[in-house]
RNA sequence: GCCGAUGUAGCUCAAAGGUAGAGCAAUCGCCUUGUAAGUGAUAGGUUAUGGGUUCGAUUCCCAUCAUCGGCUCCA
């Protein structure tokens, strides 16, 4: 049994290391205010109201004064107080008296969540800070190694995640129960550093985003538009074997389409403004679901006919926030692998088992194991009939404990046109991206008055699922380049292998079993540099190309070539025919390493 | 969008109120090499953009744009 987070010792230690900050920034800042200060995975934070911004020597002054506090090895002492006599305790501090008020209420919690109970008010007090406080902490300050905690960096963060509210500043620290621990934790950083998929895309040439295109439109260079090619086409083959059709449609729609879609009423904020033309206005779609749906309305459908699964790579334009842009993360130009199925409704609970299997075969197919589920539900503005979002629920329920996934129930978090599964990976720092998602559409079919005809020849209304298994293309690439730390598996690497002569007169030698193995469907260069060997080694590593071979007067001889990977792994000298079956069976069976 | 930081050569960085420099990469030679950097030379910058202050701005100030870390958002 793993002890949880919320009742270890670290959990006790960060939560006490962020009030002992909040004492040393209130001594340098009287007058500042206090906000909340939690643990969180990896640290702990606080937030402050100060005078002005806090800059990096402040955090070194904090820090400083941190490892005296602790050093004092102050007691933390809990007290229950009733409201008045907390609120005169904090008397100076508006959002603590906030927080009291909330609590009184006992409508919500410290963070703003809703509690049952109305709970009992807390302060804790240590060296000369009390804070309301719910607890746990350590014994005393003394608890806390002072060389085991770091303050990491500012930031800004709204007064209880309200954009409406005032800006606070943040202290992002962190804190471990042994220096060793804090410099794993420094060390891990670093080494995430070096997967950024932002750092790998320039170091391995593999996208750029330009200023004079502008921000989160990407441009793909060869080497990572090879990857996309080999994604998609293996993404191709497996939805023409699982049914799909795939169809094809512009970028641009009049904006009646998206008046009928709603997303004029609902999406505008995020579309890109419209173009005019012969007194006619065109949007940049924001999605592809209308066009679909009208691919399915040119035709009258028979139950016969469904589920009908309509696929498409479709390039969207969402015009987001600028602050939000990240990298392949979050772009403002993207490619959905987007499809639509409709179906019946008996149909419907065997649709949604075969489109989350379908998901995780696809996302397991390049390499990713760790695969984290949410299943949002109703919210409380919904459009459509509370039937089907009952057995769209259950089906979508049903399906995650069939795929044995572990998941989250994200109560009322689904759109108000459907429930959906999302499924999310962690980039190199542990962020959460989302890639594919399975939602349920219970607006669309009613504002396209879509329908089908059932055995008793009347017409009825299908379900319709939108679904994505990579998300965007930008957004799966980023994640699939950190993943890998851009080592990506041979089937996927844009380049297989490089060919190293050792010297001129072997360079003839090397073309040819180039032209060997390029005919065999391998992706192979010559590098024919008169550099030294152990340079055109070198480059091939930081490339990460897969496999090095090397040909000198030895393999010259025998018809052969010296293998090395990427990993170092020295094969030595094998015909070029192994090498050949080789290396098109790890294509094959997906190879990683 | 909000808070903060940053923006100098392709990359990583330095310098400075008097028009910028290194390493790597690139290009051209020489070397002809045995598993992570052989060697010489050459070229490369309106110091993000637009204003302002100043005799003079790349440096100081303002705005804009972009990037980074967060927050919010993410149909």
């Amino acid at each position: 049994m793993v002890e949880k987070y919320e009742d270890s010792k670290l959990y006790r230690v960060r939560h006490s290391a962020a009030h002992v900050m909040a004492q040393a920034v209130l001594e340098k800042f009287p007058e500042g205010k206090v906000a909340i200060g939690p643990p969180i995975e990896d640290g702990f934070y606080y937030d402050f109201d100060l005078p002005r911004p806090l800059t990096p020597e402040d955090l070194e002054d904090f820090e400083a004064r941190m490892r005296e506090i602790i050093k004092n090895d102050s007691e933390f002492i809990r007290e229950e107080v009733s409201a008045e006599e907390a609120r005169e305790i904090f008397e100076d501090q508006p959002y603590k008296l906030e927080l009291i008020a909330g609590l009184e209420e006992g409508g919500i919690d410290e963070h703003g969540n809703p509690v049952e109970e109305k709970p009992v008010i807390s302060i804790y007090k240590s060296d000369k800070f009390v804070d309301l406080c719910r607890g746990p902490h350590v014994e005393s300050t003394g608890k806390i190694n002072p060389k085991s905690i770091k303050l990491m960096n500012v930031a800004g963060a709204y007064w209880r995640g309200d954009e409406n509210n005032p800006m606070l500043q943040r202290i992002y620290g962190t804190a471990w129960l042994s220096p060793k621990d804090l410099k794993k934790y420094l060390w891990r950083l670093e080494e995430a550093k070096k997967r950024d998929h932002r750092k790998l895309g320039r170091e391995l040439d593999l996208y750029s985003i330009s200023e004079n295109v502008g921000a989160g439109l990407v441009l793909w260079h060869p080497n990572g538009a090879k990857i996309r090619f080999l994604a998609e086409r293996f993404w191709e083959d497996e939805h023409i074997k699982n049914g799909y059709d795939f169809v094809y449609t512009p970028h641009i729609g009049k904006a009646n389409l998206w008046k009928t879609s709603g997303h004029l009423d609902f999406y505008a904020e995020n579309m890109y403004a419209p173009i005019e033309i012969e007194d006619q206005q065109y949007y940049l779609k924001p999605m592809n679901c209308p066009f679909h749906v009208e691919i399915y309305k040119s035709n009258i459908h028979s139950y016969r006919d469904l589920p009908l699964r309509y696929a498409e790579k479709g390039t969207v334009y969402r015009y987001e926030r600028s602050g939000v842009l990240h990298g392949l993360m979050r772009v403002r130009g993207f490619t959905q692998d987007d499809a639509h199925h409709f179906c019946a409704p008996s149909q419907m609970p065997e649709e949604i088992d075969f489109v989350l299997s379908f998901s995780l075969h696809i996302l397991r197919s390049f390499g990713f194991k760790e695969i984290k589920a949410y299943l949002s539900t109703r919210p409380e503005k919904a459009v459509g009939d509370p039937k089907r979002w009952q057995d769209a629920e259950a089906a979508l329920e049903e399906a995650l404990k069939r795929a044995e996934l572990p998941y989250e129930v994200d109560q009322g978090g689904g759109a108000f046109y459907g429930p959906k599964i999302d499924l999310k990976i962690n980039d190199a720092l542990g962020r959460e991206w989302q890639l594919s998602t399975i939602q349920f559409d219970f607006n669309l079919p009613e504002r396209f008055d879509m329908s089908y005809i059932e055995d008793d020849g009347q017409p009825y209304r299908p379900y319709m699922i939108h679904r994505a298994l990579l998300g965007s293309i930008e957004r799966f690439f980023g994640v699939l380049i950190e993943h890998y730390g851009g080592a990506f598996p041979i089937w996927l690497s844009p380049l297989q292998a490089v060919i190293i002569p050792i010297a001129d007169r072997h360079v003839e030698y090397a073309r040819r079993v180039a032209a060997d193995l390029k005919q065999a469907g391998l992706r192979i260069k010559v590098d024919e540099r008169s550099d030294r060997m152990n340079a055109k080694i070198r480059d091939a590593e930081k490339q990460k190309t897969p496999y090095m071979l090397v040909i000198g007067d030895r393999e010259m001889e025998g018809n052969q070539v010296d293998i090395r990977r990427r990993s170092r792994e020295r094969l030595g000298a094998m015909n070029v025919e192994d090498f050949i079956a080789m290396a098109v069976k790890e294509v094959e069976e997906k190879v990683e390493g």
